[in-house]
DNA sequence: AATTTACTTTTCAAAGC
DNA sequence: GCTTTAAAAAGTAAATT
């Protein structure tokens, strides 16, 4: 009797020690990657359920943290890379994809599949442009979707190109290459869901 | 949607039980085109031309045999290796043992698959196109996992009988039409 | 800007670290 | 877990030409 109390309590504060020093990456990750308090709180919740289902047991608590923070931002439809999360940690994209993969099998954890309109609210908003070119690029992403354009599609290409035709569209131009800078893609990329889309949902851009 | 998928085995790998031990040091010095360096990997890596296959051979006399399109095809190199590897003097007795470990194959449905919808409705399922443009199914019966991309072609990989993959393919395309998750090709140029 | 090469994912065994 | 081997799918990337 004794001896199970001994155990769960010994248990219990390997636990509460393990999330005191996940707390403070959790903070300091999502501080560097500008996450609402919301967004860190839905890590948080995410990372205690790892820690109690054993997820962490050789991993680093950094790559789960990375993982859990990837999975909140999904959830809260807060675009960001899993290469943006992991620069801030010691461990490479891989091993924060290894963990969100891990997460995901065994937490109950529903992920909607990413969306590219999330990721042309962000960069919409690092390039500072205006409402209704961002509106304009989502239109685009919605179109693009009915007609199967996106399937199988990295979402932060396809949102780069749409806001690459929305912003020309909307007279408020950027280049290639500064989009594809900050939405993390080459410009081969941005140019090749450039000319699709222009093509298959015949978007006529005028000449400058 | 009519049911006309083409199935195709890629790669067979499999696994070669020789028993009885083998000195790879030796092996290395006699038969050429062999790759051996024991502290970046314990096996020794020969290639046969013909058929065109790869084996890792263990000094405890197993052997993984990788690359092969078909059964016979796997039998035949397993015959070769053998043969091969006895014109440059090396002692082997007795018949090995050939146990498929792995089929891969490519199939085409011949069908448009919305995998955005399929994520959503299908289980055991992971669709992440930021990482990896297929949906990864795992399939309970047969056990074996499959990605599925958007053109309706896919690979099949962890079966460990032929019948596994064909019983794989008619099984996913009955599951996404179900699910209402497919609809026809346009217009498709046919291959040759 | 077109090619070529290469990496992402999945599966599996082998022996050893 | 890693190391090595093979193979396909489609997307992305980097290096050449």
């Amino acid at each position: 009797r004794w001896r199970k109390w001994q155990i769960r309590a010994r248990i219990q504060s390997s636990i509460d020690r393990n999330l005191a020093q996940a707390m403070n990456e959790l903070e300091r990750i999502g501080n560097l990657l500008n996450l609402s308090k919301a967004v860190k709180d839905e890590a948080a919740l995410i990372y205690r359920k790892a820690v109690e289902k054993g997820l962490v047991r050789g991993r680093s608590i950094e790559s789960v943290v990375a993982a859990s923070i990837y999975a909140a931002c999904r959830r809260m439809k807060m675009a960001r890379t899993l290469d943006e999360i992991a620069q801030f940690t010691k461990a490479n994209r891989k091993e924060v994809a290894r963990c969100y993969r891990l997460i995901l099998r065994e937490l109950e954890i529903d992920v909607p599949v990413s969306d590219p309109k999330d990721y042309v609210t962000r960069i919409g908003n690092l390039l500072g442009l205006s409402g209704a070119t961002m509106r304009t690029a989502a239109d685009i992403i919605e179109k693009a979707k009915n007609m199967g354009l996106t399937a199988g599609k990295d979402p932060a290409g396809l949102a780069a190109a749409a806001i690459y035709i929305a912003a020309l569209l909307n007279d408020e131009r950027r280049t290639q290459k500064e989009i594809a800078q900050v939405a993390g893609v080459t410009e081969v990329t941005v140019r090749n869901r450039y000319k699709e889309l222009t093509q298959e949902l015949k978007i006529q851009i005028p000449s400058q | 949607m009519p049911y006309k998928a083409v199935v195709n085995i890629e790669n067979i790998v499999a696994t070669v039980t020789l028993e009885q031990s083998l000195d790879l040091y030796a092996m290395e010095r006699s038969v050429p085109n062999v790759e051996y360096d024991p502290d970046q990997f314990p096996g020794l890596i020969f290639r046969l031309e013909s058929p065109k296959v790869t084996s890792l051979i263990f000094k405890s006399g197993k052997m993984v045999v990788t690359g092969a399109k078909s059964t016979d095809e796997l039998i035949k190199a397993v015959k070769r290796i053998i043969k091969t590897l006895k014109k440059y003097g090396m002692q082997l007795t007795g018949k090995p043992k050939i146990q498929i470990q792995n089929i891969v194959a490519s199939a085409n449905l011949h069908v448009i698959v919305n995998l955005d919808k399929a994520a959503f409705l299908l289980e055991n399922n992971m669709y992440e196109p930021e990482q990896f443009p297929g949906l990864i199914y795992r399939m309970d019966e047969p056990r074996v996992v499959l990605l599925i991309f958007s053109s309706g072609k896919m690979v099949i990989t962890g079966a460990k009988r032929e019948d596994e993959v064909h019983k794989a393919v008619k099984r996913i395309f009955d599951r996404l039409a179900e699910l209402d998750c497919i609809r026809p090709v346009e217009e498709e140029e046919l291959e040759f």
